[in-house]
DNA sequence: TAAATTCCGGCAATCGATTGCATTTATAAA
DNA sequence: TTTATAAATGCAATCGATTGCCGGAATTTA
């Protein structure tokens, strides 16, 4: 603080040193009681006189008084707090999710702390023993791409830290968990294609070690099973899940000797745009010569020139279901014990780049 | 916890109770010395001796101590915690300050609460509450466009926090500052459009509440008169920020006995969206007929047809550097006294949305 | 060798809220 | 009126980490 011959300059930044935050003993103080009554009073338990407790209230209400989460915090070994750990927070599906989180959790007088893994396992059990050592009272985690080893969850676990999984989960922990139905989403997204006349869908296929790309899969494998339609792997390309990654595999798919007449991007928006953008700089009509399918529900889909056919998750419900769980768990402990799974069934979102009949939106 | 007869189920969720997490006094218990020199060594202050201090850090990696930051917070009155407010996450310019502010933060220890005012004021006093209740030790906000009292900010400085605003900020509160130069920017959006050869340049402007707004504005004028063009009010369209909005306008423009042939959708990317679709819709091709400039680099710009002109903000290179503000402040705090305000500029990006010349890109 | 420093480390208070136990007061029963 | 019971309140410890102050030991200086 700058100060000359003890003067100071209020318009100088910072201007004051901040005023002394009202303690339950100020409040004690001025009633002639003790912190217990008050704390007590405070916080809705018996052993306080009902008009004792009005006038602490009240002396409470007058004095301005918050409560000292620090000290709280300490005292109960609870935060309030609840941790998020996603892959990136700029991306539509998550930071909607984390959307949704808030909206409930807000109401409840519930932080959040987020965090990102950027899609790097390390980076996420970073963010877990951060989290850990912030005593969140709840984790909730979408898994990143890399790393089959889950010990950091559980770690968690151990630490008393209720875990709630979603869209990315490891199966075999057993968690709360909230998830979409991919493989039925899949399903319905072949099914279309092959309804709009597409004879032969290519597959674009995430890292299948996140088990919702291994649903999609399988989606797209029962649903041409379904319609007899014969699996060709050629059409079936690894591992293409950014736009560029799209790209590359569209250029391969339209240069096959017997190339798709449809992809369906099933890792994301992002691919199905690579796919999109290569089918146009190639002068391939799309929707009548390639039907293209994406993943997400990403704002952009509807403005591409075709817009484009896509599924949407509900992301921002699917935060207000994980959040939900929480508290219906956490407010109902005796009756909580077993692992419980949530499932979404997304949704088709029929457009422009499947409108293979040429039916007029 | 489910047990029959004292026997726990240990694959029933939740496994176990969570293990007590070692404090300073078991470190000292174990080497028959007091809490202090643990904490002493622990914080690397004199009154240790080497030996002794070598050991305290030892057995702490022993017994995997984590200090506690619940009672240190309380202790010390700081949580290494900071909030960070803005009208909207799922929104890209702010997700990616966020993930800037993220980046330069995380290596410093500091975690982030992170809360959304949906452009209401009230939210926006709730979260500023928030995060005086939970004791942040700085509040990096970007304002919302409703009210003009700013009072509550001033509450949380007088809590004693750090307040750093960014992007839409009061001019007359006297914090760190980083703010985008959005007259520069204006400028040069104006003069690439008349070089382009457009003749007559409407200007989609903000609620003139919000400084970026009434800045942005400014640009315009300034640039017109620069090159001796009559500013002309029909074609200045207020309170045009949101996709629908920016299309409403157009259609006004469009429908001017006079129409202008360009439009700069001076309030964001989404408004020079709603342009360019009733521009398609009114096949008026885009940018012959009509040059089409937007503002933030919202990813849509590059993948629209045409892609559209906008201006970038260096979102994350933004929160990298309020974070750093942040710490440099604080770091250093006798040197720190006066408002510090640091303007970033912001760069034109050019697409097809104002290639009248038709250059090839 | 005595006095003066310096260095180590312990003691105990502190940060506020919470809570089990003890005590006081008020009320009910005998 | 006395005893039993219940209600209201106070006392003091606790949650861990931090730190000012003090005393003893080691070292330096005179």
């Amino acid at each position: 603080m700058q100060s000359i011959a003890g003067i100071y300059f209020s318009h100088i930044y910072p201007p004051m040193k901040p005023k002394r935050r009202t303690t339950i003993y100020d409040i004690a103080e001025k009633l002639n009681i003790t912190a217990s009554s008050v704390s007590r009073a405070l916080n809705n338990r018996s052993h306080v006189n009902p008009a004792t407790k009005e006038l602490i209230l009240k002396t409470a209400a007058e004095l301005n008084y918050k409560r000292n989460v620090l000290a709280s915090n300490l005292r109960m070994g609870k935060t309030k707090t609840i941790g998020v750990i996603v892959p990136r927070i700029n991306q539509n599906f998550f930071s909607n999710v984390i959307v949704g989180i808030e909206e409930a959790t807000y109401q409840k007088g519930y932080n959040l702390i987020i965090c990102q893994s950027n899609e790097l396992h390390e980076r996420e059990v970073q963010c877990i023993n951060t989290l850990i050592h912030q005593h969140v009272d709840c984790i909730i985690i979408s898994l990143c791409v890399n790393g089959n080893d889950h010990s950091h969850l559980q770690y968690a676990i151990d630490h008393g830290i209720q875990l709630i999984q979603f869209d990315r989960v490891a199966d075999e922990l057993e968690t709360l968990k909230v998830i979409n139905d991919n493989e039925q989403a899949s399903m319905e997204a072949i099914t279309h294609l092959i309804e709009q006349g597409y004879k032969r869908i290519a597959l674009l296929e995430g890292p299948q070690n996140l088990n919702i790309f291994v649903q999609r899969k399988s989606g797209y494998l029962k649903a041409l099973n379904k319609f007899n339609i014969p699996i060709e792997n050629e059409l079936i390309i690894e591992n293409a899940w950014t736009k560029e990654l799209g790209a590359e595999a569209t250029r391969k798919l339209l240069s096959l000797p017997n190339p798709p007449d449809a992809i369906f991007a099933s890792t994301s928006d992002f691919s199905a745009l690579g796919v999109l953008e290569v089918a146009n700089a190639m002068h391939i009509k799309v929707p009548s010569q390639l039907g293209i399918c994406g993943y997400a529900n990403e704002p952009f889909t509807e403005i591409t020139t075709p817009s484009i056919t896509t599924i949407d998750q509900f992301s921002i419900y699917m935060g207000k279901t994980i959040a939900n769980l929480y508290f219906q768990e956490n407010e109902n402990k005796e009756v909580a014990i077993t692992p419980k799974t949530i499932s979404i069934k997304p949704k088709l979102i029929i457009r422009s780049s499947t409108n293979k009949k040429g039916v007029k939106e």
